[in-house]
DNA sequence: CTATGCTATTGGACATAGTCCAATATAAGA
DNA sequence: TCTTATATTGGACTATGTCCAATAGCATAG
């Protein structure tokens, strides 16, 4: 179960979104995009596609996601992802390593709120 | 004010984790780096000292703190650091940015588990 | 007495991550 | 006709981050 937990900042969000988007049902990467800019708690606007495309393919070579292409319904061929049973116990592996990873935020913004207010304004 | 806030995911904690144990006092980089391994939200046991050190230049050249060499009292001479004015700022400005970021971590770590249960294990 | 380990900082080389721009192709609307 | 939206990919580039080496003195272990 290698989920690329470790990384950098935008594969420890854009993955996860990634696996929770096609946990709900099958999508191709122009649509995750869409999806990901209109809702979510991180602000995808004006986010790189590119990066998004190469983490899909990245994650299929990975295992955690299958791809088709469809031509039919729309202007371009679109390649439509899926996630595998890898993909499933990867966002669970998520959903603990997220965890912990807003506790550390949350745990440095407090250290940093105390320390500016206890000082006391040298 | 420009503080970097934008940036890769260790810049992301690092540079306040500095300016913040600079605020207290005046350290080198040595003992900062100490001072991140024994204590703080993060875990930065394992963490490369190189990256620390290219961070505090790199803060120095933009003017968040300032340094001073100082041979006495160690076999090796240390560069101690300060921070400035403009590094006080910035540390306010981060305090106001890992809040949000603390926000927008919490808000996906919940998403992930919302879409857990709720798909109902597909 | 030598070997290892800690303190303390820097530099080079390298690997990974992320962005910008271009190419492709079609359909809809101004 | 010109732009905009859809949809994916590739190349080139910059930014980030890690690994290893060099330097150098002091302390401790063998």
């Amino acid at each position: 179960m290698k989920c690329a937990c470790k990384g950098a900042f935008l594969e420890r969000f854009i993955q996860p979104s990634i696996l929770m988007s096609l946990y709900a049902g099958d999508l191709h990467g122009f649509s995750i995009i869409r999806k990901l800019k209109e809702s979510g708690p991180i602000d995808y606007v004006g986010m790189d596609p590119t990066g998004l495309y190469r983490m899909l393919r990245k994650m299929e070579k990975a295992g955690l996601l299958t791809s088709a292409w469809k031509t039919e319904g729309s202007p371009q061929p679109r390649r439509i992802y899926s996630i595998t049973g890898e993909g499933r116990n990867c966002l669970s592996y998520w959903e603990r390593t997220l965890r912990e990873y807003a506790r550390s935020v949350s745990g440095l913004s407090e250290a940093v709120t105390m320390s500016l207010s206890h000082a006391g304004g040298r």
